[in-house]
Formats: structure tokens, sequence, C-alpha cells
DNA sequence: GTAAGTACTAACCTTTTGGAAAGCACTTAC
DNA sequence: GTAAGTGCTTTCCAAAAGGTTAGTACTTAC
């Protein structure tokens, strides 16, 4: 089911500004642990090593990845302290904050969903 | 950064629900296609085909995967009618439409992060 | 009989994602 | 001098996701 540009372009007129925003918040918090990581720092200032022990399951390596993904994307800061065994905080932006509303509804539709499917 | 059963159960009594129910409906709307296959059913009932081609970028064989996930959990509903070319019909369910006030979120959420970010 | 149309599935291959383990730079404490 | 602690990075490898192309079952229209 090949696309031809022709066919791109025609329907791209169409396709609503609705979708293309969902999209693009979809984009920025792909992956399983985006939003386990800013929930996490939504308790509070965290080092690298805290946010590993709390976001269960995720490797260091995938850890640093995102940690850069969400401060490209502003949702985190990241702070050096240059001192002796170094010391790095991560902490969330005002921007970051404004995925609350998002996560509320995601957790209330999870727990929703939890008792239609999962337990019922 | 390996995490012992002691370490996974001693977290776990302290992982909040509200974390656990993200992770359901993040495991549940996982992927690039899910949601906007729902957006797309969520104007009308479709067709494989009619979906295929509004769903930009999507392969005939990924759609197949993602609908049968999609009814599997129950947010659509697979109907078919034994005609000469066979037709299916795709629709959502009551379940759904519970993805309103996520999706919604989402869009508005996008709409801001492509304001702060995107298109500056 | 042959072409067309629908909704897929199968086979094959490439790309992406992700995990485990080790290493590194730097400094302090012993 | 050597061990420890921090925040990563690198290498290697396995699994998962995803694209392309072809094919199938069935019937109807020509």
């Amino acid at each position: 089911m090949a696309i031809t540009t022709k066919e791109l372009k025609h329907k791209k007129t169409e396709c609503t500004q609705a979708t293309m925003a969902v999209r693009d918040a979809l984009d920025v918090l792909n992956g399983r642990w985006k939003l386990p990581i800013i929930v996490s720092l939504s308790f509070g200032v965290k080092r690298f090593n805290e946010i590993s022990k709390e976001v269960l399951g995720i490797s260091d390596k995938v850890l640093a990845k995102e940690l850069k993904d969400l401060e490209m994307n502003m949702l985190i800061k990241r702070t050096v302290y240059d001192t002796f065994p170094p010391t790095v905080e991560y902490n969330i932006t005002e921007h970051g904050k404004s995925l609350n509303s998002v996560i509320e509804e995601l957790k209330d539709w999870g727990t929703l969903h939890r008792k239609k499917i999962i337990g019922r």
C-alpha cells in the first residue's frame, strides 16, 4: 500500500490540526520511560542514580538517553555542580509541569481501563 | 545497573498507584498509530481501506495488527458482512469514546508544545 | 475465463530499540 | 597507591518493530 507524493499532498490538506497536535505530543512522550521519569521528578529534584532506582527496570544507557531527550524538549533541566564525586541534578521545568493535566487524564483512564479489562 | 529481586519488591511497595495507572494507559496506547486510528474512527464507522488511506504512512501489515490490538482492548469493534467483495467495518466502542478527554489533553498540550519548541 | 475488488496474511529483510557489562575521568579518603 | 563513588559512554548483542512485495479466498461483472 504505497503512498504516492500526490496522495500525500492531497491528504495533508485534509489532515486536521488536531491529529497533528496529538502526534506532536506523542512524539515527545514516546516510549515507556518518558512519563515515568517525569512523574518521578515531579516529586522533587533528583540525581541520576536516584532516578535510576525509582524508575524500575530502566537501564543506565536508556536513562541517559531519555534524560537528554527530555532536556532537549525543555521538560527538565540538568544542573552540574563541580564537586568531588560529580553531582548532577535534574528537575522539572515549568513547561514540564504543564504536562500535569495530561498525566492526570492518563492516570484516570488507566485506572478505568484496568477495571474494565484487567481486573474485571 | 541490574535490579535484584529484593530491590524490586522493596520499591514495588513504594511505587504509587498513579505511576502504574499511567503505565497501563501508555501500554494500551503505545506506538505511533493507536491514537491516530482512534481519532480517525471517532469521525465515524470506517472500512479497512478507508482507515489505511486516512492514517498517513501506516502499512497494511501494521494497520491489521493495530486494529487487532485495539479490538482486544475493547476500544473498537469489528463487524464482518458476508458480501461479494468482503466488507469489514470498524467503529469505536463506548470504552473507546472514554479516551476523548485524554485525546483532548494531548491535543492541547501538543499545540502548546509546538508553540514553545518548534514554531517559537 | 479473466480481471477486479476487499481485507488481509506470509515471507523476507532492514531499522530501531533496548539490555548487560565494562570502562572512564576525576577526586577524595585511607 | 589503591579503593570508592558519580554520572555517564561504549561495545556488543538480541529482540522488537516496521516496511515491501506478493499472494490468497471469494465472487461478481464482462
